[in-house]
DNA sequence: TGCCAGGCCGGGT
DNA sequence: ACCCGGCATGGC
């Protein structure tokens, strides 16, 4: 019998401590700076970030800069080709569609059609929306990374053929909005761990009780 | 030294 | 509806 999600939440946080509050700086620069860790180290996201705004300075500069110039600019991020097109197109259908450089509207919008907008966006697609959706307007959305798509399989909080895109729907279902942030970041720590230390076999594993795949479950 | 990092897209089955 | 290759720098 797989643990439910409110008693994985529990257990973590009692492990780890509760999460430290996320400091946001708006949903756009949330936005971009999450486009820039798409498949990318958070010391390579940061160098990037600090990279585009020591450049341009402005998300203005930025929406009208050439990408190769933008590509220049947060090359020590990696992937480069790919963010910097993204990155300005991004900025453009935001402008177009709103007439200025700002995604504070999706505030007011109700969590569905806030994440529809998001995702329409090129380059934007479930992980990143639910990044901006969570840390930038505090709406109960869980961002599924490899992390917590992994450790969500392996506690079996979902089934193992669930891919990331159905988790976000399955999880988000399973999760009490309030639990969404801690959730998110309780996961990801617990994978890291997993990954870094306790390879291969989850040995001292400190969910081992509850764990389908490690110990008995009691629920 | 090699492997991989808090994805996403486009093309092929 | 999935599967897969491509993208690419820096840290361990």
């Amino acid at each position: 019998m797989a643990p439910t999600p409110t008693c994985v939440i529990e257990r973590l946080r009692a492990y780890y401590g509760p999460p430290a509050p996320r400091h946001s700086d708006g949903p756009l620069a949330e936005l971009i700076q999450t486009i820039l860790s798409q498949n990318t180290s958070d010391v390579n996201t940061e160098r990037a970030f600090a990279g585009l705004w020591t450049r341009f300075g402005s998300w203005e500069a930025i929406r009208a800069a050439p990408a190769p110039a933008i590509a220049d600019a947060i090359r020590s991020g990696g992937l480069a080709q790919v963010k910097a097109p993204r990155i300005k197109a991004v900025l453009e259908a935001i402008e177009a569609d709103r007439g200025e450089l700002s995604l504070d509207f999706l505030g007011s919008l109700p969590l569905e059609e806030a994440r529809a907008y998001l995702t329409s966006l090129g380059g934007v697609g479930p992980k990143t929306a639910a990044c901006v959706l969570l840390f930038a307007l505090g709406m109960p959305a869980l961002p599924v990374d490899t992390h917590v798509h992994r450790v969500s399989k392996r506690l079996g909080l979902i089934g193992p053929t669930v891919n990331a895109e159905a988790a976000h729907r399955l999880l988000e279902a399973a999760i009490p909005p309030g639990e969404m942030y801690d959730a998110h970041m309780l996961l990801i720590h617990h994978g890291r761990v997993i990954c870094k230390a306790l390879r291969p076999r989850c040995a001292g594993c400190p969910l081992a009780d509850v764990c389908p795949k490690v110990g008995v479950a009691v629920g």
